[in-house]
RNA sequence: GCCGCCAUAGCUCAGUUAGGUAGAGCAUCCGGCUGUUAACCGGACGGUCGUCGGUUCAAAUCCGGCUGGCGGCGCCA
């Protein structure tokens, strides 16, 4: 089993150390030939001299492709020619499997490099993005353990819209059709009567023909909801989680590389609260033609959060403008909601709500949306037996990661990005 | 669903405006080089120009259909 990785030898300086992991460069140069060696940890070049090595290693060295997994053996040394400043003054240099030519290379096009994903995934910047990505939700299960949220495992699988319009993938599921989910919420209302405040982390499915740089058609959702809570505190859970997520990226050593620094990563909490009137007047002020009760589009989206520095907070939208199960405000015009934006054009990361906890209300809204009853027989019995104030939220953990990484596209959040087009591999 | 754009060597692209024998860089192969950093230098190899049809003496280039894809909007997280 290996012991050691690249990130550890920087405390082996002047020992003789074995290395195993894949060929990221191979440059030959007469008597010295180097080799960039990768591992889940990082890259370091080692220089293979003619002279120092037995002549298996030397012409292993010559003839070893990119990729190739090799076994490598010899002294740490400083030296500043070397990528890294560290490198490896090779004693042996075994090929452990000798890689066919890797159709991966500089100046490969975007749809190429998703066709060969199995194998761009050893690009060090999606590595990176992938362990950022993890570092994000491990800041986020640390906050929610440390404030007893309990995580619950909702069905993927289920027979009815959780939401109004969007579109769901049908699946048969033994000769019924049934729905790959596209929020856990109403599963999870049904569970904060027994554990109050409960969490889930599952894939969600929109089958929206949406072909924009923010969409996917499978994303991971991180999904709260908490009984007693109303849209004030609800969107201070929001707040600290956000932050709680962003702390622990705070601390990643590359984060230069994605155009970010350390302490924009630590968030001002409060964050700033702007109600939807405010954003309207805000989005009028720079000469767009836009009318109360309009839902932003990605235009005004972007105008808006072109004002701001960090994530911010719209609350109070027009009920036109969102779904039915939301509470609604004493004005009878607004709903208790609050959506979360990422400044700079990143765009929606959090829609959140206080819930409809009053029966006659919630069925109003849905004769008046034009909603089934009948196939939310067990969300309206939430209302019947003990209803309680409650809220929660979505947030998107791919469309947080974009705005983290600065990513150009919400593909390269993904290992396996499932857009339109895109189901293999 | 709507709007716009694209398809030429293994990869990235030029050539299309104004029709006249298919180009470059990288990769691959061969040779050279003991400090390279996407190494460099020399040579070789590499193509039914997405597809079907039309116009023309002549089509990668002009026209039409089809297929595949990209970007954006709507919708959303």
């Amino acid at each position: 089993m290996k012991t050691l990785y690249i990130s550890d030898i920087e405390n082996r300086i002047g020992e003789e150390v074995e290395l195993f992991g894949w060929v990221y460069r191979q440059r030959e140069h007469g008597g010295v030939v180097f080799v960039v060696l990768r591992d889940s940890t990082g890259i370091v070049q080692i220089s293979i001299h003619k002279n120092n090595v037995n002549p298996d290693s030397f012409n292993n060295a010559q003839k070893v492709t990119i990729e190739s997994s090799v076994r490598v053996k010899g002294k740490v040394i400083e030296d500043s020619r070397a990528p890294t400043g560290l490198e490896i003054r090779c004693s042996e240099f075994e090929i452990l499997s000798l890689s066919e030519k890797f159709p991966i290379q500089e100046g490969a096009g975007k749809e190429f490099l998703l066709d060969v994903r199995h194998l761009a995934l050893r690009s060090i910047r999606l590595t990176e993005i992938m362990k950022i990505k993890e570092l994000i939700i491990q800041g986020a299960r640390k906050y929610l353990q440390k404030n007893d949220w309990h995580e619950v495992f909702p069905p993927i699988i289920t027979s009815a819209a959780c939401e109004g319009g969007t579109t769901l993938f049908s699946i048969d599921y033994y000769g019924r059709e049934a729905y790959l989910s596209q929020s856990a919420q109403l599963y999870l209302e049904t569970a904060i009567y027994s554990l109050e405040k409960v969490y889930s982390l599952t894939p969600s499915f929109r089958a929206e023909k949406s072909k924009t740089r923010r969409h996917l058609s499978e994303y991971q959702h991180l999904e709260l909801e908490a009984a007693w809570m109303d849209a004030d505190d609800i969107m201070k859970v929001e707040e600290e989680l956000v932050a709680a997520m962003c702390r622990e990226v705070s601390e990643y050593k590359n984060l230069e590389k994605f155009g970010r620094k350390k302490e924009e990563m630590i968030l001002n909490l409060p964050l700033e609260r702007i109600k939807y009137d405010e954003a309207i007047q805000i989005i009028q002020s720079k000469g767009i033609d836009i009318e109360w009760g309009d839902d932003f589009g990605y235009e005004e989206e972007k105008v808006l959060t072109n004002e701001f520095e960090e994530p911010f907070f719209v609350y109070n939208y027009p009920m036109e403008a969102k779904v039915f199960y939301m509470k609604q405000n004493p004005d009878g015009k607004t709903y208790a909601c609050a959506d979360l934006l990422a400044p700079k054009g990143f765009g929606e990361i959090i829609g959140g709500s206080q819930r409809e906890d009053d029966l006659k209300a919630l069925e109003r809204r849905m004769e008046i949306e034009g909603i089934d009853k009948s196939r939310y027989k067990w969300y309206l019995d939430l209302r019947r037996y003990g209803s309680v104030v409650h809220s929660g939220f979505g947030l998107g953990i791919e469309r947080l990661l974009m705005w983290i990484c600065n990513l150009e596209h919400i593909r390269d959040a993904c290992l396996y990005p499932r857009t339109i087009t895109r189901l293999e591999p």
